[in-house]
DNA sequence: ATAAAATTTTAGGCAAATCTAAAAAATATT
DNA sequence: AATATTTTTTAGATTTGCCTAAAATTTTAT
């Protein structure tokens, strides 16, 4: 019922490289925790043993239902902390995750739901993610790449995937923000350009590289 | 710079235990922090070569001046921490400590100076102790035994050191609590009991037993 | 001042989580 | 199908933080 920090980290790492297919590598593991496949090795064995994981050796590893529901709550802690810190704390969306890693391991169920009530029961967390509920529920993941959105809809921005410091003055410049609300007058197949018009705003055109980095909801 | 769970945990009780006297013995840490005298000797060669604390086998230690920044950067975690708790989600003030204690080893210097922003830089937390601030300075503790508080005083709860059932359900009764401002109307030398008067409520009379485990401060 | 008691330290071990190097197994190549 | 390559596991160390039991030291009592 209770994991130590290094646990809950593969727990987490395997939940999120588990995708829908199913199987992780022991060398995909290991590259995404910085650590040496070896390690993981060992480290599946005892969440075998803990009945987390199916682990056949050399063929790979997936969450136990058990598991699943395990990594669920890290997550939930995770992004609670993320909208957190970006909501009330005023902290920069691109700095909540690392202060994130650590307060997600406290594990107070108490505190969570305490928190979680605090924040008014937020559905997604300041990147756009989904933040699953106390029974492990969440809103699936609705959002679209803005450049392969249909033309004539009314979206909201999400968020950005590449985050440097250009593409940020870019939308800065267009004042688009997460939250933003926008509507798609055309599609240009020529350069797959499109023209844009945030509400209270004039329309102008984006580029397919900066459409492909925006990300949208269609429902609120 | 950084420290682990384990390093904190002993520099925060030797902070706790070397009062203003000075000196803290190995049984008298290892009875605070649940281990063994033996593991405080191990741990202690390790904070000495890291010159947080100096230490003379057989004499015992003290806080360094590194140590004692450290220690109250700690403190000052813990505190905000619960301040955090009690004021913003609502737990109830025997609560707040024991998630603390995990919350305080997140050591993210932004983390913690915006969350004391945000808090609206409290001096004290709910069990009434001086919140360090991040240069690691306090309020002196201006807290003192009720029972040796003189006569014709208006004071103000702050702290209860006895926090059993029994304890809390005289206090609820009685309508005390922190915060609560109180007038001491007379002390009788016969019993050292005493007769006071909250704020809007009838006068009646305490028992010293009672006295003594009552904290309170004059200015606010 | 010596013996008894209490305190502290040392010595040697253990579990968790990591590592490197070597062995084993699976996959790809010719 | 046999060999080479890649992936994964095993074997054996290391570090941190803890333990017990025994030895060393200090303190207390006679």
């Amino acid at each position: 019922m209770n994991y130590s920090v290094s646990e809950e980290n593969y727990i987490k790492a395997i939940f999120h490289l588990q995708g829908d297919s199913g199987n992780v590598t022991t060398n995909d593991l290991a590259a995404a925790l910085h650590t040496r496949p070896a390690s993981v090795t060992d480290m599946m064995k005892k969440l075998k043993a803990k009945k987390l994981i199916s682990y056949q050796p050399y063929y790979g590893f997936k969450l136990s239902a058990e598991g699943r529901k395990t990594a669920l709550g890290i997550v939930r802690r995770h992004r609670l902390w993320e909208y957190f810190l970006a909501e009330k704390l005023n902290f920069d969306w691109e700095d909540v995750h690392e202060v994130a890693e650590h307060l997600e391991h406290v594990s107070s169920k108490k505190l969570i739901d305490k928190l979680d009530e605090y924040l008014g029961f937020p559905k997604f967390d300041p990147h756009g993610d989904p933040i699953p509920d106390s029974a492990g529920h969440m809103e699936s993941d609705a959002r679209n790449m803005l450049s392969e959105t249909e033309a004539h809809q009314m979206v909201t921005v999400a968020y950005v995937s590449n985050q440097s410091k250009e593409m940020l003055a870019l939308l800065k410049h267009r004042k688009i923000r997460i939250g933003t609300k926008l509507e798609i007058i055309k599609k240009f197949s020529f350069d797959q350009s499109l023209e844009i018009k945030p509400k209270n705003q004039q329309a102008f055109s984006i580029s397919e590289t900066l459409a492909k980095n925006i990300f949208v909801t269609h429902e609120q």
